[in-house]
DNA sequence: TGTACATCAGTGAACGCGCGTTCACTGATGTAC
DNA sequence: TGTACATCAGTGAACGCGCGTTCACTGATGTAC
């Protein structure tokens, strides 16, 4: 749907450079997004992204707000859907979310969100998905251990730390109920 | 202790370049790695270092084990202190060692893991280390949600992205119990 | 309706950088006889 | 005890690479009168 790899046609080079960006970020990780190479498959020359954005970071911090935006987007679908308890279904919905979209996932926790000062926006996209997941928790320690739980499941299936389950969507449904 | 980082004298040059290089991973993360920049550290030659490494990813996967022997050390020491269930102080150990050796933490479940096929030691590391938290856990599932929530609120912490608690110590204690 | 001008998105050459890795080498250490 | 030789750890010059970023530029689009 959205990650065409086509060369842009008059259309929004800055979406298209952040489409390419993306598509960077879940083949290879935080560290294979370079500007040169999203330029390149945007099919525009190395440097036309600075028309756009002020330098590299800025582009890293448009693309994990980008991501917190589908996250919210995905948790609040989920819940909606009716599937399961909200509660439920949005620590389901969080961890898919990670698997489905391993790159966007460490950038929107990662080190930008570190240097939070910097990215104002970044923090509060964050603190908002952590209200969504408080709501039905059981209180705010409650909240802080499922958070992490989901957090951390989540991690360790895409680096591949728990022993082979066979389906990891199965493991979702077992673990998070 | 251990990370000096004066040039080493005829020691263990191996050792010095691990040193170098395990500071450089929490200094400055995954990608502030660098061969050369570990042998400036270590006060030899940017090329010495492929005398005890065949290349980089030998220099990471080295370190990953070595995290990985000093990750299980500080579980056992904290279960032998006694100060609290077995369970719950290799829990807290879990945690605190994220957050006293980010790096080293990033790099032992990170990518290098995600590719066990070339680095198996690795991958038998990591499987020792759920095996240390399964016991006491009440079976595998719950072995596997303490995991998560361990791992996940280690990395939370970490990023910066749960809202300020004051200490982190007492978040620790207030959540694993 | 037509002309003059400003705005603005993208170009392409160029910069300096640090990196991983290779290669032939030097000089010290140790071993064989 | 002394000499000849092999081993081996570290050197330093060199390679090619992709990167972020700058700069002066071109050419199209839009606006003012």
């Amino acid at each position: 749907m959205s990650t065409t790899e086509k060369p842009y046609h008059h259309g929004d080079l800055r979406a298209a450079l952040l489409d390419a960006a993306d598509a960077l970020l879940d083949e290879g990780g935080d560290g294979a997004v370079s500007l040169r190479e999203a330029a390149r498959r945007a099919g525009v020359s190395p440097t036309a992204a600075y028309r756009h954005f002020a330098d590299k970071e800025a582009l890293l911090a448009a693309l994990a707000l980008r991501g917190f935006e589908a996250f919210g987007a995905a948790m609040a679908a989920a819940v909606a859907a009716g599937d399961a308890p909200p509660y439920v279904a949005r620590g389901r919905a969080y961890i898919r979310f990670a698997l489905a979209r391993p790159g966007r996932f460490r950038l929107m926790f990662g080190p930008l969100l570190a240097r939070s000062a910097a990215h104002p926006a970044l923090l509060a996209a964050s603190r908002q998905a952590f209200l969504a997941l408080q709501a039905n928790a059981g209180g705010r320690d409650g909240a802080l251990r499922g958070w992490g739980m989901v957090h951390g499941l989540a991690h360790l299936l895409l680096d591949g730390a728990i022993p082979d389950e066979g389906s990891a969507e199965l493991l979702i449904e077992r673990l998070i109920c």
